[in-house]
DNA sequence: CCGCTTGTCTTGACTGAGTCAAATCAAGAC
DNA sequence: GTCTTGATTTGACTCAGTCAAGACAAGCGG
């Protein structure tokens, strides 16, 4: 990381500021965090930035494509640097983290859904939920409720 | 449709009551509504149902498996009654109307991700972002536009 | 280097979707 | 019909995010 970002905030047609650039160092060292997790780690480097001036950021950085925002059900948004590729995501039912899955494009006829009703797609977005590691271990008896809670509405894998 | 909801009501352990009978056949009718649909369609049924029996009906139908919630990106929670099968959904990004895909199981490897990083994966669940055929024809220079802007993120189908 | 223009940030009020809790009510067992 | 317990109503509340007006500063021209 430590990448340089004012060429690239300025080849997007924005200006270099302080807060941008904070923001964008808070999402480079915190892949998949929410806008308050990064409102806190961004004040480490500017301490006077607000809330608002956060989701203004994100909000400018989303839209010229320098960020990519992520909305899990049940979760506030989240955000990411990683744009460009393509790449889906793994969630845990439990805590909530999220982990990166790189798509197989190319080997991914499921993604290009036979009948479309009538759309022009752009875009197939998937998010595989299930339990981390970590959630299984520290509580293996919850874990198993979870997942069979899960099954019985008709999931898949 | 018109399917008796009561037996399913008391296979699941729920009591059969007007609001619940209310909100399912509301859901019947109108496939991806809202709560806020779902509130004006069931006081056809029932006139002094209140928004937070609604919501309380709702997920008390989740969590038996009678219902599923959508929760597509940037929009309120959608319900539906049809579980048990595997399908996704096609989100236009215009309007926000929702249609099913059906998913063909089986011959979906894209769909158990390589590398699951410690995960136990459950379900994976795919949307499919794109332009319903009305938005195309309604408005085709805006249409173009999104897909566009859409595009420069690096989306793929 | 200085000042101007315009995009950006701050401050604070506000919205919308959904939750929580206490009291009332009614489904269904007896 | 009566009782028990789960369901519903009512109303306050939370959380994430938006909107708008004014202060501020990035980076241009001079």
């Amino acid at each position: 990381m430590e990448t340089t970002w004012a060429p690239r905030l300025r080849d997007a047609g924005l200006r270099v500021t302080r807060p941008r650039l904070a923001v964008l160092d808070a999402l480079a060292d915190h892949p998949h965090a929410d806008a308050d997790t990064l409102v806190m780690v961004a004040r480490q480097a500017h301490p006077t930035i607000s809330p608002q001036a956060v989701y203004g950021v994100l909000k400018a950085l989303v839209a010229v494509g320098l960020a990519r925002r992520v909305e899990p059900a049940g979760a506030p948004a989240l955000y990411e640097v990683r744009v460009g590729d393509n790449h889906h995501h793994l969630v845990c039912r439990s805590c909530g983290v999220v982990a990166d899955v790189d798509c197989t494009v190319g080997a991914a006829p499921c993604l290009t859904p036979s009948d479309t009703a009538g759309f022009v797609v752009d875009e197939a977005e998937v998010v595989f939920w299930g339990l981390c590691r970590e959630c299984r271990a520290r509580t293996p008896e919850r874990a198993a409720q979870v997942l069979q809670h899960r099954n019985r509405g008709g999931a898949h894998a």
